[in-house]
DNA sequence: TATTTTTTAGCACGAACGTGCTTCAACACC
DNA sequence: GGTGTTGAAGCACGTTCGTGCTAAAAAATA
């Protein structure tokens, strides 16, 4: 009966139109007017597929944390591969740690959105479920790779959450610093920090 | 000839009205409107202490810079007259770190701020010289600390600049996730990651 | 071809925004 | 005690926002 339109297409035509608007003037400026404009169609075409200012929101959140969630899970399964303390594996962990830097022209949009959102999050309730989520499953990602990691000792819980922090703490700095101040945080400093974390991670080993 | 008002002290006032709202409603809620109803003023008040919407949020951004930039500076001042290597220092540089962190209710509504405006000068020209200063000004003071805690090695300069990048990077994330994530990064979390860090400064001084 | 249902487009309303401009009140000085 | 400068307040205009609602267009089915 329908014109025939796929429809999850159709949202993915929006988010991505979201994701633009967002990387180049912030998430403020994508209501519906300069979504439904820069993705080419009318308010009314949007607000067919998402009712809701809010429900698009949320479902671009959601999608850019599957990005990043999939892309992670995939480095990851890399990095399993490899023998451990060999350096293809120490390749595999900075790849899979690159996966969350804005280290060509499609992660710098998937790292803007994602750190937008975040933010965003702080104030505006919709979107605090899944951010939580987004927490969750970058930090399970990562928590597995300081186990992976870190040479036996699986007895220092504490170490290990504290260590997991820590990485999750310093990729997060990286990354803004990467979105905010590009001259002095270029790529290669970014694999700099990251060898020297990885480094101090083999060195301080134990507790102590 | 004038009504008698410090014109500085108003000002300020209405900074603080400002810093309040971007604390509680993030900063695009800080409205003319909003910022002289907080304030107790009306808006041809606040208009009259600042010409502009943007004079105001330059003169705001610039005003948290210099708070955090005291601050840092103090607490670098009594690192310094610590004996290198005491507990005494130990404490002192964690003092330091912790000032840029939500760690109070005074704290964190300087983080709040300070994150707010160097996200949105990514996008808003206006705040691109203060982000910048903003910058340089945490980046010396780091760089300071690192060639402080750094044992020797006055000729390994790009060990030092990294190892900068790398403590700057982990202050702005821990920040970050006690921002967003306070059930997460509690206080003593953010304690142990710097532990943590600082323990890796001295177990992996020299490059390789 | 006629009908039915999805898709697309658009209008209208109230609210909030920044800003130019005008008006009122208050106080220091002659 | 006038008087003129300045702080405080507010109106008005044009934009933009989300959203409820209506109307046209398009395509698969009868």
């Amino acid at each position: 009966m329908p014109k025939i339109v796929d429809a999850e297409a159709r949202r993915q035509e929006v988010v991505q139109a979201v994701f633009r608007i967002i990387a180049s003037d912030g998430l403020e400026r994508a209501s519906l007017r300069e979504v439904a404009d820069e993705a080419g169609l009318a308010v009314g075409s949007v607000r067919h597929y998402f009712s809701s200012s809010d429900e698009l929101l949320v479902f671009s959140f959601g999608a850019v944390i599957d990005r990043i969630a999939d892309r992670l899970e995939a480095a990851m399964s890399a990095v399993e591969a490899k023998s451990p303390g060999s350096p293809e594996q120490q390749a595999a962990v900075l790849n899979l740690l690159g996966q969350v830097l804005p280290l060509d022209e499609e992660l710098a949009v998937d790292a803007c959105v994602w750190m937008a959102f975040r933010h965003a999050a702080r104030i505006k309730p919709v979107l605090a479920a899944e951010a939580a989520r987004s927490h969750r499953t970058v930090a399970a990602v990562v928590g597995r790779l300081i186990m992976l990691l870190s040479p036996g000792e699986a007895d220092a819980h504490q170490t290990l959450v504290t260590e997991a922090e820590r990485l999750l703490a310093t990729m997060d700095g990286l990354c803004m610093h990467a979105l905010l101040q590009p001259e002095w945080m270029t790529a290669e400093m970014c694999s700099d920090v990251l060898t020297a974390h990885l480094r101090s991670l083999g060195a301080v080993p134990t507790v102590r």
